[in-house]
RNA sequence: GCGCCCGUAGCUCAACUGGAUAGAGCACCGGCCUUCUAAGCCGGGGGUCGGGGGUUCGAGUCCCUCCGGGCGUACCA
């Protein structure tokens, strides 16, 4: 029999098309599952796809195309319906031969050799490790871990990477905020804690190791702290200028931090980025999102690879100076406005560095190079993608997903996200509130690119509605129903299906029989949610059908083809909830 | 102003990338537990797919144009 069907049925199209015109047997063959099962479980188009070249009636070249499909096993019958489709109805063997492939298969039923082992880079999170997660970076986490295991899944070989900014302001920023809350120990508020240094509880608390595992040794004169800076305006100020003189004040305490701290500087950065990253990394373990690699940005500068990377641009002319500062000139590659990649002061901005990292990237020989960004980002594709093609590489290798934000209401009102201010909802308190499983699901059952109001009191108060029980619920049913069998297991796989012929069986067999489809398409288009809505529907297929009739009956042989398929149902909602990270409870 | 994304049931979202009568879940109404897990099932009401025009056998999906919302438009990261 025939691992697919699809294939089987397009080639029988094929022939009939040679048969009835021979100069256009190379067409397109379309083969789709109706929506409506009096429509049969495969539809065809052709006819009315070449009703326009041949000018002739779709209807009547459905027929002539009808007459010539040749004989089928698998088929029951083939007729015309609506404007000219041709649908196929399979027998009820062809139908429940997939429930033999999934005990067989197992866990690797669905599988896909779409990747056919190339390599595929995913790079996601990558947020600054200057706080805790909140719950916008959640989903971005749960997407792309999502979407790794579905690519791997799809046959792909499959890195996942987590970019560490560690190169710029600021961690600067959040290195001196720790500092300034270790001199609070000692010399209480001589020194305003700037506004816009990092307020979080975690800083104080960073603050407090410093002071444990060295005492006074970090301590300096205050009064020299703020020597040279322009002071902080008044707190009620939200004008241009007082913002600016806010951020000068900062850079000020920073410089003189440096100076003041010389080595130790180092201490209190490197302290800090640790800190940060390990409490992100253990968040990110305890979610299920596990990467390959954390990259390092500030080994691009190390490695003088930046250097290197704007050199190359500047040989080959992409490179102008204007106001003491480095343009590259991205409007020749499709951007709005050419981009500085080196500022007058000698720094280089965020995409120089960005640059370099893509370039390493290509250089490690990935077929595919996937990042998934926020969508506030979406404005740095084109420079990317510019320098890219300045560089001569492939900017079609690289494909951006863009994640929308996941907007956090709690008491009907908008949470802020800020880091800065504090006032933020943890990944992690999240995740203690609504339990993983149901937060990884909610997480991926939209469309990344779609907007995400995710309430929390409703998330809370609501746990038993939310659509992942269901799924787990189904699994949990069929694994009762084989311990009070209590039979063996193994057996299952040669029960005989012709016994399952009611319409709740056979609807059954068609969904799983879509899996392995499923996963090509949600693979081909980065799309994890499908994998979430396939799971619900075929999760109500099988309620409907236990509430309907009873598995465990006297009947021995009809008990052994239900369990089977029931059984070829919990092994496709584990291969699912698999690739999204959700567990599956035996019992609930 | 310009660029990108979005607008589908009261609410939150799907719709196999152009297919047949646009579907789920919440919420609302009415049924089903002495029988394998009621975190379940069955039935019901609810729609001008933001408006208008176009493309074709066929449009929620593609093009144009309005209306409404989000994001971006840094020598920030």
């Amino acid at each position: 029999m025939t691992d697919d069907i699809k294939t089987h049925l397009t080639a029988l199209m094929r022939a009939a098309l040679t048969s009835v015109v021979a100069d256009q047997a190379d067409a397109a063959i379309v083969l789709e599952r109706p929506k409506q099962a009096s429509h049969g479980d495969f539809s065809c188009n052709l006819a009315m796809q070449l009703a326009r070249p041949m000018k002739r009636n779709p209807r009547e070249l459905a027929g002539l195309l009808l007459g010539e499909i040749p004989r089928s096993p698998l088929v029951e019958k083939t007729e015309i319906a609506g404007a000219g489709f041709i649908n196929f109805h399979l027998t009820a063997a062809a139908k429940l031969g997939v429930v033999g492939r999934v005990l067989s298969q197992g866990e690797a039923f669905g599988r896909s050799t779409q990747g056919d082992h190339r390599k595929v880079q995913v790079e996601y999170v990558s947020a600054n490790p200057t706080g805790p997660l909140h719950v916008g970076h959640g989903r971005g986490a749960a997407y792309g871990a999502s979407l790794s295991n579905l690519l791997a899944y799809a046959g792909w070989d499959v890195t996942s990477e987590y970019y560490v900014n560690d190169a710029g302001r600021q961690m600067d920023i959040l290195a001196v905020s720790a500092w300034l809350r270790y001199l609070d120990f000692y010399a209480p508020a001589t020194v305003a804690f700037p506004p816009n240094a990092y307020q979080g509880d975690y800083v104080a608390d960073m603050a407090a190791q410093m002071k444990i595992a060295h005492g006074d040794k970090l301590v300096r004169q205050t009064a020299e702290l703020l020597r040279g800076t322009p002071g902080l305006p008044d707190a009620e100020r939200t004008d241009d200028e007082a913002k600016a003189q806010r951020e000068a004040h900062l850079d000020a305490l920073i410089a003189n931090a440096k100076t003041l701290l010389g080595e130790a500087w180092n201490y209190v950065h490197s302290h800090v980025l640790s800190e940060q990253l390990e409490d992100c990394r253990n968040d990110l373990e305890a979610f299920g999102v596990h990467f390959d690699v954390w990259f390092s940005e500030k080994s691009l500068f190390d490695t003088g690879l930046v250097d290197r990377c704007v050199e190359r641009l500047e040989k080959a002319g992409h490179i102008y100076v204007q106001n003491g500062a480095k343009w590259f000139k991205s409007t020749a590659f499709g951007d709005e406005k050419d981009r500085v990649v080196q500022r007058d002061n000698g720094l280089y901005t965020y995409f120089a560095s960005d640059i370099a990292y893509h370039l390493n990237k290509y250089e490690r020989g990935f077929a595919r190079i996937i990042n998934i960004w926020g969508a506030d980002h979406h404005g740095y594709i084109a420079r990317v993608k510019g320098a890219l093609t300045a560089l001569e590489l492939d900017p079609a290798v690289l494909d951006v997903a863009l994640v929308q934000f996941a907007v956090l209401y709690r008491n009907g009102q908008k949470a802020s996200m800020s880091t800065r201010s504090g006032e933020f909802v943890t990944l992690r308190t999240l995740r203690e509130d609504v339990g993983n499983d149901a937060c990884r699901f909610f997480y991926v059952l939209r469309k990344s690119d779609q907007h995400l109001d995710f309430d929390l009191d409703l998330a809370k108060s609501q746990t038993n509605e939310n659509p992942v029980y269901y799924i787990q619920y189904a699994h949990a049913r069929v694994c009762s129903l084989l311990a009070q069998w209590n039979g063996d297991e193994q057996a299952l796989a040669a029960a005989d299906l012709a016994r399952l012929d009611n319409p709740h069986e056979l609807a059954i067999a068609a969904k799983l029989a879509e899996f392995p489809e499923l996963i090509d398409s949600a693979a081909a288009e980065l799309a994890p949610h499908l994998i979430a809505f396939y799971l619900k529907d075929l999760a109500a297929l099988f309620h409907s059908y236990y509430n309907a009739e009873r598995m465990i009956v006297d009947d021995k042989a009809l008990t052994c083809s239900r369990l089977a398929l029931v059984v070829a149902v919990r092994q496709v909602i584990r291969n699912g909830l698999a690739i999204l990270g959700v567990s599956c409870p035996q019992s609930m």
